[in-house]
DNA sequence: GTTGACATTGAAGCGGCTACAGGGTTCCAA
DNA sequence: TTGGAACCCTGTAGCCGCTTCAATGTCAAC
């Protein structure tokens, strides 16, 4: 029976603690038993489902204490849930700006005549004036803290 | 002038090779101009596009290269903009999931009674073995080709 | 007996930063 | 004057989740 995963791939779930060392047939094969299909099953569930493994670790820590409490995995799925919205959000602003640039160009051009790479060297400008002006208006008030920004 | 941007980013770019080197200083301090903040805002703009690094350097050097062809400009943007709509569909799907998985828990309860890790185990459980039915199918048709998955 | 497809290990590479260690410099205030 | 905060430098290692590679071992088929 053929797990569907990348022998890689488990194998560099077993480094990382996500599943037991199997044990080998004479040859050191790795022999997989019902209990690891079912525990890689798991962990491929749960990342078809985007949760990083430090999470899946804490599910089935969870998983082989049925008498703990459930917050963590509740809390989990939601605040995955709550990333995977605000990503979609920045994607969607994201295909807005990419469509709109696409339409800066139509067909064949020369690169100084092409209306994406003009509209993206000048918006890149405005963008880095309003940047100066920020950090201009922040200057006053905060002298501590805030990752250090390069000079010119 | 700050422009923004952290330094260490920064001297990732010129190791990278996306800025050029900037004049030192006595002290031997980096003296950035204008030229550099200009690339490194149009650098900045383009990764905000979510463009690989490698990209943007075929469009810099578009740039520096005015007598030349665009389509390479308008390929790269329209086979972004493909790239974040498959995104986004994959992502909403995956919002679906976790918002349906999410109500199957409500409230406090132990990790045995929580419908959020029942219904993780049991879709696992029913993926393993759809995926293993796949594997039968596929097995008489190719036999070369594709990657080594693990056998139990 | 030789080929070829499997398996094993460990290490390195990917992208795009980010963080640190271990120094030097600059500036301002007490 | 001195001391300390806040910047700069170089170089290296770490992050995530794999993927790829190199070198070697094992097994079945022809
Ligand atoms: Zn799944
Ligand atoms: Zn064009
Ligand atoms: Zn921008
Ligand atoms: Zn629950």
């Amino acid at each position: 029976m053929a797990a569907g995963v990348d022998v890689e791939t488990i194998r560099y779930y077993e480094k990382a603690g996500l599943l037991p060392s199997p044990a080998r047939r004479a040859n050191g094969y790795r022999d997989y038993g019902g209990k690891h299909l079912e525990r890689l099953a798991f962990i491929r569930h749960c990342r078809a489902l985007d949760l990083p493994l430090a999470k899946i670790s804490r599910l089935l820590e969870l998983l082989s204490q049925p008498a703990a409490a459930c917050d963590d995995v509740d809390r989990l799925v939601e605040s995955q849930l709550e990333r995977v919205r605000i990503r979609i959000r920045s994607l969607r602003a994201l295909e807005k700006q990419l469509s709109a640039l696409r339409s800066r160009c139509a067909g064949p051009q020369t690169a100084a005549a092409c209306g994406i790479l003009h509209e993206l060297v000048t918006a890149a400008h405005r963008e880095s004036v309003a940047h100066a002006g920020e950090d201009r208006a922040a200057a006053a008030p905060v002298t501590r803290g805030g990752r250090r920004k390069v000079q010119a």
